[in-house]
DNA sequence: GAAGGTTACGCACAACGTAAACATG
DNA sequence: CATGTTTACGTTGTGCGTAACCTTC
């Protein structure tokens, strides 16, 4: 999995629009959707219920987003640790 | 950046050793050596310091790798609240 | 019938293995 | 000179945009 893949998922959680998902992260609604999806395969469950005209957050999904929020914050330590000399 | 990547920067952290970090990652010593060369390109900081014969982490890598288990360790959270019903 | 999400197709880039080159003890 | 890391090169797979398709209000 990678880790803009993640960034998608919580972003598509803060929209609930593919299309303006996808135009934050500069990417085309199609491969959004795709990448979307491949998360869900991957994870082995849905985490948005899209009826075409409404995107909603599953329980599953709740979930993944609050870990996916952790991770991505937890990554940006990771960079700032690794450019920090040690402790000024 | 992917997770494997930062996977492969752990089990080098672990064994300190190319060949045998790279077997335990089902890929050649070639493409492990380039996988850990972007990560400190991508990161902009050395983390091993290889003397060809020697490898051994530096302060920043000592740190990059304290973090990174920590994001692995809750990307695993992540794939358990997936798949887990909610809470019985 | 218009807005929004999905699927099909094609190109380009990046991952990967193999093997040769280079460095150190 | 033997062990171990890096670089070069060719192949294969996948990321990505474009555009057509399907569905709902």
């Amino acid at each position: 999995m990678d880790v803009e893949s993640l960034r998608c998922v919580v972003t598509l959680a803060e929209e609930l629009h593919f299309g303006r998902a996808a135009q934050l992260h500069y990417v085309s609604a199609g491969h959004f959707g795709r990448r979307i999806q491949r998360v869900e395969r991957h994870l082995g469950a849905r985490l948005f219920d899209r009826t075409s005209r409404r995107v909603a957050l599953t329980p599953a999904g709740e979930r993944v987003v609050a870990h996916a929020r952790t991770v991505l914050a937890e990554l940006d330590e990771l960079r700032k640790s690794a450019v920090c000399p040690g402790r000024p």
